[in-house]
RNA sequence: GAACACGA
């Protein structure tokens, strides 16, 4: 039903892998969304053996996986790395429809980047006719991930030029890719424009990363001005 | 009713 799906995902965000699991094997009516959070449960708290499984087990009974269940799997794959299985849902997705959905789309382009093939992230990007904020941001983490800074600083340009609009995340992503490279100024700059020419309030995280940003590149002095000024103290 | 990008 659709009260114990919700139960399900409840217990998953909770962290009690325990009551769910339980309460999954205990349904006497399992459809695609209840198979699809137990997966999710499972991804969630890391345990992406076991949601692996309970795919097989799902395509075993019969059950079709929705474009959701799918993204679930997908992320289960990008935190095990396992790079091959990405390529495999990928491939019967192209097959079976000419469009991936927005979803399937940013989360095949995650996947990649978590499993260091950022060419099938890019080629998967460029299939889409209109990428989300999300989308950006998921390739600019991508190739910050994989140390190509400048590729990700690039990806914003083009972002700009797209007149994407960036939102929080993708500024952390950013920053992030500065913060390897020690692109100080890059980052500092990024800081800036995120309030003055987006709104967007810079949260702990952002302080965060440009803390480390300095600090990595041993700007102390400037790093104790910022730790003046900013809202919070440090974590 | 399940689901996407940052997360030390």
């Amino acid at each position: 039903l659709f009260v114990n799906s919700a139960l399900l995902t409840m217990y998953g965000k909770c962290s009690s892998l325990e009551d769910a699991q339980c309460m999954f094997d205990g349904l006497s009516q399992r459809d695609v969304v209840s198979w699809t959070a137990m997966l999710a449960a499972y991804v969630e708290l890391g345990q992406e053996d076991k949601a692996l499984q309970l795919y097989r087990q799902m395509q075993n009974e019969g059950v079709t996986p929705s474009d959701i269940t799918l993204a679930c799997i997908l992320r289960a794959c990008s935190s095990a790395g396992i790079l091959k299985l990405c390529r495999q849902i990928h491939d019967s997705l192209v097959s079976t429809s000419y469009t991936l959905s927005p979803l399937l789309a940013n989360t095949l382009i995650h996947a990649y980047g978590r499993c260091g093939s950022m060419v099938d992230a890019r080629s998967v990007f460029d299939t889409m006719p209109q990428p989300s904020v999300v989308s950006w941001t998921a390739l600019i983490a991508g190739y910050a991930r994989e140390g190509n800074s400048q590729a990700s600083l690039q990806c914003y340009e083009e972002m700009q030029l797209a007149c994407t609009r960036p939102n929080a995340v993708t500024f952390l992503s950013l920053l992030s890719a500065c913060s390897h490279a020690g692109l100080v100024s890059n980052g500092v700059q990024y800081f800036e424009s995120m309030t003055r020419d987006h709104g967007i309030t810079p949260g702990i995280e952002h302080y965060g990363s440009l803390v480390d940003l300095l600090g990595r590149a041993g700007y102390f002095t400037t790093l104790q001005n910022l730790m003046l000024t900013m809202p919070m103290p440090p974590d």
